[in-house]
DNA sequence: ATGGCAATGTTTCATTGA
């Protein structure tokens, strides 16, 4: 079983690309994020006929996730938002795929660490972790994914020392992160050798691509049994590299079975 | 110290992202 996430920056503009992405990698499951699309534009139909289902829970010019699999998916299964959290922001969505809760989110950027953003981002994840917990009893095979804005260590920053404090590796933040995998939950890029300076975002300014200015900031979390039957977790850069790329790139997980 | 790129809607600029 193979799932992916990826922000798109715009399903509408990005479709194509994730047309021909499925095409080269038929993962079972792919998240999306920063669709922007609101609910009665989404390209369900487009969807099907390339072979996968489809839920998503969107909004007009930002935020917005989905969820795409190969296997049918069980309506009454699919929940939006994180529940006791009141939130007009499309960012989190979850549904089974055989046996295994999938849960999608986009974490707040946060802007400035000194902004009401920031405020909310803190919040937003506080309110994640709580539901977590209880999900994961529910739930013990569970997988997060999705974009989580958080650079969790120096080592996933092209320039830790320009970033220090900044938004997306302020110490806050990495806590939180550091909170999720107290939870149980293991960054399953990081239960295997990596190539030193992987990445997952680029800034579209300064050709901060080819230079390989980037940050690691795209995630798949796993529950303990999780992590133990994951044989494989890699970025796929080739997206990257395309004309009119979003600026991340999709980060794939292999679970064996 | 600043902006640099891209997408969106209110569009011919402002806002947001990261």
């Amino acid at each position: 079983m193979k799932l992916a996430t990826w922000n798109v920056n715009s399903l509408k503009v990005r479709l194509p690309h994730v047309l021909e992405w499925l095409g080269e990698n038929p993962v079972d499951v792919l998240c999306l994020q920063e669709t922007k699309l609101t609910d009665d534009r989404f390209p369900k139909a487009e969807l099907e006929a390339a072979g996968y289902a489809s839920v998503f829970c969107g909004q007009k010019t930002y935020n917005g996730v989905a969820i795409l699999t190969r296997e049918p998916l069980v309506a009454q299964d699919v929940e939006l938002g994180i529940r006791g959290l009141e939130d007009e922001q499309k960012r989190l969505l979850c549904a089974s795929v055989a046996g295994v809760r999938v849960v999608c989110a986009y974490f707040p950027n946060g802007q400035t660490v000194d902004s009401e953003k920031y405020v909310y981002k803190l919040r937003w994840i506080d309110a994640l972790l709580s539901w977590l917990a209880s999900e994961l009893e529910r739930h013990p095979e569970l997988v997060l994914l999705g974009d989580y804005n958080i650079a969790p260590e120096d080592r996933d920053v092209h320039d830790p020392a320009a970033w220090q404090g900044q938004v997306l590796v302020s110490e806050p933040e990495r806590a939180r992160f550091r909170a999720l995998e107290a939870l149980g939950l293991v960054d399953a890029f990081r239960l295997f050798p990596q190539p030193e300076k992987s990445y997952s975002w680029w800034d579209y300014r300064m050709m901060a691509f080819r230079r390989n200015r980037g940050l690691r900031i795209d995630h798949v979390l796993l529950s303990g049994p999780l992590g133990k039957i994951c044989s494989a977790c890699v970025i796929d850069k080739l997206p990257r590299k395309r004309e009119q790329p979003s600026d991340h790139t999709p980060v794939i997980v292999t679970l064996d079975r």
